[in-house]
DNA sequence: GTGGTCTAGACCACT
DNA sequence: GTGGTCTAGACCACA
């Protein structure tokens, strides 16, 4: 198991990037357990603190919940959270600048939908 | 004069935007003098190391001129050769990761539009 | 049957800590027998050796005495030593750090009487 | 330059305790500098990563603020968060688990005083 | 100079 | 088995 991290961004927020990914996509779901520290450190090639850093992030964030002696575990609402949370985030924050620099670039929805974002005539 | 800085992008390259912004936006045409880099530092309370630092990224770029004792100078044709590198680094680098976003987060062209994104129809 | 354990201390010592209330406030008297390992397991949903480990911290300090094959029994004068040794631990250990922490915060012994402390006028 | 640790808690808990100590006794006042996480590692024969850790915590309690390439700062406004903030969570969570413990221990208020507790008349 | 990150390896407490 | 903490030492980016 092999995997190439981005060298700008610090591992263990791509740890937690990787997490957030799978319980939006429905690969962990709410009470699964997450692998433990030492099994993604063994996996990835990684020292276990800078595992257990982003483990620890998530549950700053209250989308995983620790169970002592047991392990971590996604915690109950946690997509929901999630897609509540990120999406807002984004629209309110990321997107007003974002906005900004696509217009000074030039670039229209249609660039963009050309390039794959999805439309709502897309969704199932 | 008091300016906010993200705390997450170094502050030099900030810098750097903000001139990238301002040729963009026609502020700065070519041929204009940037403002010299003891002002710069002295207006932003900065270190001016921290400021030559982003003028030099500038130039590495070729968007900015040294012109010896006297300062620097937007280069001619920086405004074409932003629209065409920056549009081109966006389009190849950073969408098809913000795109993998926004699906996951159910964020659609329609989301984008109704928030103010340009459609070609906006174009003069 | 669901108990919400505190995050930071140790369940064990907490199962521990919910006994010895129970022994001073007269739920159980000496000669009561303690409901037994796997009872509490269940009740609490723990493993057994959880709950071993906080009767033997029970049995270490006197508390509760062993009668092989038969249980766990609360000891003869249990009340009276927890009375006088947890007072004392409280006055010698924990009173100095924590009045040093109310004057740093500018908390008087007025606040607490206000907020429900007893003074000797409430003594039965 | 020597220093017991508590060896119940983390040290690094110990560590942010002690800077939120002196920013209520005024040792620290808002825009001072804290001593660099190096300085502090040598001084008290620390891993820098440890004293990092307890810098880490007092910023995300916006207690302090990082100047990048600088150091940390403690904030406008931080003494009287804390004096709020602490004051407020110690009534609300901690104070009502101890007054119960404290009657069960039959421990009054003049117990308290007689330790040596502020009561108002002792205010300035 | 500042803080941030990571590795390698160790020990501890809890379940 | 689980996560938490710490050391020792290294390298990097930033001002």
């Amino acid at each position: 198991m092999t995997v190439t991290w981005h060298d700008n961004t610090p591992i263990y927020r791509q740890l937690r990037d990787r997490v957030v990914a799978m319980i939006l996509d429905g690969v962990l779901k709410q009470g699964d357990a997450l692998p433990s520290v030492r099994q993604v450190a063994a996996d990835f090639q990684l020292n276990p603190i800078t595992v257990s850093k982003a483990y620890q992030e998530l549950v700053d964030e209250q989308l995983v919940e620790k169970r002592r002696g047991l392990g971590m575990y996604v915690t109950d609402g946690a997509r929901t959270m999630l897609l509540h949370n990120e999406r807002e985030r984004f629209l309110k924050d990321e997107w007003p600048l974002l906005n900004q620099r696509l217009r000074r670039l030039g670039i229209t929805a249609e660039d963009l939908i050309r390039d794959g974002i999805a439309s709502s005539g897309d969704r199932p």
